[in-house]
DNA sequence: TTATTTAACTTGTATTTACAAGTAAAAAAT
DNA sequence: ATTTTTTACTTGTAAATACAAGTTAAATAA
């Protein structure tokens, strides 16, 4: 695990706001405290008040307008998988149980991958997984993740079942996600997919192609996702 | 039209900076004027020049890295409509147009919307417009925008073939878009969609609902968008 | 009563100052 | 030559202050 570093006042006021969002304590159209109100509750200085505010507008908890405050935003009751966040957080508090199809080996990058690599990725191989995802006993996402193995010793022999592969990265490897790249498309189910996602060859799956940035240069992480969205949609906020 | 209010210094910077990474003038990879030299080049504080990159930064164009400087991230070259800007902007340079299937009329909402409508919204009727647009000549999206009639005189009367729906908001209404909220989705396309988009029936198309919030508390712009994702993906940053 | 003005809030923009923390290259020591 | 240390940069965090601009409700005037 890693030693907790010291964590910036903003940050630290930007968690329990959001905190405080997510379990109703505001609920949505709801003003927050005044900038000057959270200064004299929480003993920090208004640039500092505005830097958690402005963070959490940025990640669409919250909307602000001039002279009037901070209103709650709604929250989506769709998967919010469009933001950075892995699947796990994204779907919330529900039901949801991971199967791994492929556990977790090294080996070489496919042929002809959906990203172009650097010269030390290509050299390093990947680490492979292959999970589906369950939302309430139904398969939804059928996922593929390629990583660079560079610095990751024993993630192989790690436990995947039941954590996400942001929290191995992030608890054992000090590995951040910064922010990312994505292409969406509709497209046919194969065979596999379908049967992975129970559905019938050809209907339309969403496939979401992903590239995500680490706090360490250099170090990429790879997705290909493939979604059933007949009952759920893809939800995203701007 | 409307007489261009002032323009703040960091909003000024933002443009300057965004253009020249447009152009060319910085390219991916490069490294951005350090934030003092930004200040004393454009005669303004670090605060100042921090939010506009930051607002750079939250746009896509630059990642910033505490030691190094501020790194102009690639350009995208495939759809950016995720990404609260319209299909206008989000093709960038390529030979867009626009056919009008519908033009532009005031009628009662659809019974089974697809969002939930304020009692004002109900009431005002809804403006509709249909359109298609084809990028070097074949269509890719198919679209349907509703908004409310809430002051807009004349909007059914303007010309809408070859501007934005966002530029006419903003040129004769002052309507500015602040954000929204999307869910995606993969289906099959439907006899219609797929005459427009030039589709066998029951192929995979994306399917975009949007609400997208308005200066005018109130006011949204509602719009459902049919995607051929044979040839170009959609792009989303984050 | 009604309409207008004022006042008291709210967030937005901007300056100035200070130090912390991360990076990279130059300088020094081995 | 190689390694280590120092130094000079970079962005990150934070305070104190000031005024602008938008919103709302109270006070005032018609």
């Amino acid at each position: 695990m890693v030693s907790p570093k010291t964590i910036p006042q903003y940050r630290r006021l930007y968690e329990v706001l959001r905190k405080h969002i997510m379990d109703g304590v505001y609920k949505e159209g709801d003003l927050l405290p005044s900038e000057n109100e959270l200064c004299q509750l929480y003993g920090m200085t208004r640039p500092t008040v505005r830097q958690s505010l402005s963070t959490l507008a940025n990640g669409g908890y919250i909307r602000k307008h001039q002279g009037k405050g901070s209103i709650v935003h709604h929250l989506p009751q769709d998967i919010g998988i469009l933001s950075v966040s892995g699947t796990t957080s994204a779907v919330g508090d529900r039901n949801l149980k991971t199967k791994i199809i492929v556990k977790p080996v090294l080996k070489p990058w496919p042929n002809d991958f959906m990203f172009s690599l650097s010269e030390l990725e290509k050299e390093s191989g990947c680490i492979y997984v292959e999970r589906v995802r369950l939302l309430d006993d139904a398969p939804i996402f059928y996922d593929i993740s390629y990583i660079a193995n560079i610095n990751l010793p024993r993630i192989t022999a790690r436990q995947f079942e039941n954590r996400s592969l942001f929290q191995i990265l992030r608890d054992h490897y000090r590995i951040e996600i910064k922010g990312g790249d994505q292409r969406i498309k509709a497209i046919p189910a194969s065979q596999k997919i379908s049967r992975f996602l129970h559905l019938k060859k050809d209907q339309p799956v969403l496939h979401l192609e992903r590239k995500l940035e680490t706090n360490n240069p250099g170090l990429f992480l790879y997705s290909s996702i493939f979604c059933n969205t007949e009952k759920y949609s893809i939800f995203g906020r701007f």
